[in-house]
DNA sequence: CGTTTTGCATTTTTT
DNA sequence: ATGCAAAACG
């Protein structure tokens, strides 16, 4: 009783599932079934050409998107456990690691530092070596670093490559930032991808082991790999070349990370004799809203022209909503998925608001809340980046990976015990001499064996960790030791006897860190401490969203990848909002295609209705800020789209003048320009006012010139002139 | 020496 | 508006 293949695949689907094992390029349009061929292919592979699922490597975006893939072969081909190795590139790279971290020089139970841990290892080294300098900010290096190791340079090649001083301070920062994380015993991010290769480079041994452990290659999402991803994919793929890549490239949308687009384009060449499949059958969409997402990736140069197709048939137009304010767009949004709910019969788990940046979310959750609508914000504030969650898993760090300074520091006086920064750099200071770790340190410091720091303060937490060592060395279930963990460390009486009622949403959040657990623990039988650490820290928040709960849910475009829904929203359609621009920076041609295609992205995430929404005012950062609706709307067909004014409130009072223009609201004069009136300076020359902020001295107007693109002019010194003077 | 308070910069997107 | 650094306070 095997799967009829044919039956239910259309004939291009068919034609990638069956291909024989070889190159194989699927470029997938938006909605054209690309999980479904990806699925259908490994178990097409397993059931017709008998291969080994232990020996498929299958890379995809999101842990989610692998469990969904892992589910539905599970559904095809009707077996309850399936070896295929299912993975992100980073939880990949961490698997290599942990097989191979001997050979770059590290110790087992390595930690992985996210963002905020590799800028503090990296804020205290630049302060060590005094190499504070505004263009080095411990945020810039870790950009810059990243983006060595993405082209796969080492601190030397970095040092060599260097030409201003800058760059030179950069290398010995960058290499003292590795030595640092040598002796933390801990990678960040990038390092999950730049030492596996790095491993494959050098030990041709190593990497024949993995080319024949994994002959076969599936890697999703391929316009999104960066380069050092690339050479990862590349060393895997070697002689057998059974690799199979989907990808779309108008869906490139992580270029700022270091993905190449290139890397999708040039695939035909890397792999001679590759087979190409197009899919251009799209299931997802109505015919309205495919061709406004059409019409506008069309404005794209650098892309393979694509021509999408549906039968769903034409729908509705897309909704193009102007709003007041903020709080107007939120109301809108609510009003209309209210009646689409009552009318249609929608859950509310069939809604999604998407924006561009985390800061929006604040006033559609406003709305939502006095709404009494439930909803679930994925992003901002991530689960697992939680104070309280990150001191608990501090604790737990410590605990796997001594030499964890970074985590030691986190705890050593959390929840507080009296033991203050002056302590802390004295034992970080006799810890460093000694070449040993802080942990041991402390040790020493609780015998009296360190001058200067009082054993008092110190036994209390030296205590704590004993406690916690022998009780894990006891074999305690994961679940009731991290609940030990909690207790012990005093960290739930700190919070229960408070008077800060944050602390109780704190408490709560802790709570739910240990169901967390007990659900990875279900999930995962016999799995270690070690484990649940290393899937915390690559779980990304669209793992963690629940699709069936019903709630609407919000998120930025870029999370929104890969997802579905009837009814899509995208709000804060302004320019300079989207396509985000950041402020001085001229318009980049290629950034500006970026922000195209996130769009098309969030457009395409939509089945049925697509809303699209903007405010002429909306506060950002904390000034008030007046804009002009995107561009990207007048690329959209007009044909495609509907034109809406909201009436819930209006924040201007020369409401009049409201409806002149083409999307109306043309003559807002909040300041000495209205917003899109055309201007002239004497030496920048003509330009369009995009937005003003401020007021009387120090009343500021973006204005894109047509030569020179966007300025930020005071008003007092720039000396504009109406362009028709 | 440690903790609390005030002042200051700060927001793109994420594995 | 919020979160993190120096300064004041205990």
């Amino acid at each position: 009783m095997k799967t009829d293949y044919k039956k239910e695949l259309n004939p291009k689907q068919y034609e990638a599932v069956i291909n024989p094992p070889g190159p194989l390029l699927v470029f997938a349009g938006a909605g054209s079934g690309k999980t479904r061929v990806l699925t259908y292919r490994i178990a097409y592979m397993i059931d017709y050409f008998g291969i080994d699922p232990r020996e498929i490597l299958a890379v995809t975006f999101t842990n989610k998107a692998a469990g969904e893939m892992r589910e539905r072969m599970r559904q095809i081909l009707g077996m309850a456990y399936l070896p295929v190795m299912l993975l992100t590139f980073h939880s990949f790279g961490a698997r290599i690691l942990r097989e191979t971290y001997g050979v770059i020089g590290y110790r087992k139970n390595f930690s992985i530092y996210d963002e905020s841990e590799s800028l503090m290892v990296l804020k205290r080294i630049i302060a060590e070596e005094n190499m504070e300098r505004g263009d080095l900010t411990p945020k810039a290096a870790k950009y810059l670093i990243g983006r060595a190791k993405d082209d796969m340079l080492d601190p030397d090649a970095v040092e060599a490559k260097a030409t201003s001083p800058r760059m030179r301070d950069l290398a010995l920062i960058y290499r003292k930032y590795q030595q640092r994380l040598l002796e933390l015993n801990a990678f960040d991010f990038d390092d999950l991808i730049y030492f596996p290769v790095i491993v494959f480079d050098s030990h041709p041994n190593i990497l024949n082991r993995y080319r024949s452990r994994f002959p076969h290659l599936l890697i999703d999402e391929y316009q999104d790999t960066s380069n050092s991803q690339y050479r990862l994919v590349q060393h895997l793929a070697g002689e057998h070349k059974s690799i199979t890549a989907v990808g779309d490239d108008d869906q490139s949308i992580y270029g700022w990370r270091g993905a190449n687009i290139k890397n999708i384009l040039k695939f035909e060449k890397d792999f001679p004799g590759t087979k190409v499949i197009k899919l251009e059958r799209n299931y997802r969409s109505t015919q309205n809203i495919l061709s406004a997402a059409s019409g506008l990736i069309a404005n794209n140069d650098n892309r393979k022209k694509k021509a999408l197709w549906t039968d769903i048939g034409s729908g509705g137009k897309v909704k193009v909503m102007e709003c007041s304010d903020e709080q107007s767009e939120a109301l809108t949004i609510i009003d209309r998925i209210v009646q689409h709910r009552k009318g249609e019969g929608l859950r509310f788990s069939d809604f999604v608001i998407l924006y561009r940046t985390n800061a929006q979310s604040r006033a559609l959750e406003e709305g939502l809340r006095t709404s009494g609508i439930p909803y679930v914000i994925i992003g901002g504030v991530r689960f697992y980046e939680r104070k309280e969650i990150r001191d608990i898993l501090a604790y737990l760090r410590v605990l796997v990976n001594p030499d964890d300074d970074v985590s030691t520091r986190r705890i050593i006086n959390t929840p507080k015990r009296g033991i203050g920064d002056t302590t802390v750099e004295r034992l970080f200071a006799f810890a460093q001499k000694n070449r040993i770790n802080m942990l041991t340190g402390c040790f020493l410091a609780a015998e009296g064996k360190i001058p200067g720091i009082a054993t008092s303060k110190i036994i209390p937490f030296t205590e704590i960790i004993k406690k916690l060592s022998a009780i894990r060395e006891n074999g305690e279930p994961l679940s009731s030791f991290v609940d030990k963990v909690i207790d012990i460390s005093g960290y739930r009486a700190s919070l229960s006897s408070t008077s800060d009622p944050e602390d109780e949403a704190r408490l709560e959040n802790i709570e739910e860190l240990v169901v967390g657990v007990t659900t990875f623990e279900y999930r995962n039988p016999g799995a270690t401490l070690e484990d649940f650490l290393e899937e915390v820290s690559l779980l990304t928040d669209v793992d963690r969203w629940d699709p069936n709960a019903d709630a609407i849910t919000l998120m930025t475009l870029h999370s929104a990848k890969g997802l579905e829904f009837p009814v899509v929203f995208i709000a804060g359609l302004e320019d300079g909002l989207l396509p985000l621009i950041r402020s001085g920076e001229g318009e980049d041609l290629g950034q500006l295609e970026e922000e195209r295609r996130l769009m098309y992205v969030g457009m395409t995430r939509a089945k049925k209705h697509l809303y699209l929404t903007y405010s002429r005012y909306r506060k950002r950062y904390n000034s008030p800020t007046f804009s002009i609706p995107s561009r990207f709307l007048k690329e959209i067909p007009k044909d495609t789209l509907d034109f809406y004014t909201d009436t819930t409130k209006y924040y201007s009072e020369s409401d009049k003048a409201r409806r002149s223009g083409k999307y109306g609201l043309e003559d807002i004069r909040q300041g000495s320009f209205p917003i899109g009136a055309e201007v002239y300076h004497n030496r920048f020359g003509y330009g369009i006012v995009l937005s003003t902020e401020g007021s009387g001295d120090n009343e500021m107007v973006t204005v894109s010139f047509n030569r020179i693109g966007r300025k930020k002019l005071m008003i007092k010194f720039a000396n504009l002139l109406p362009a028709d003077k």
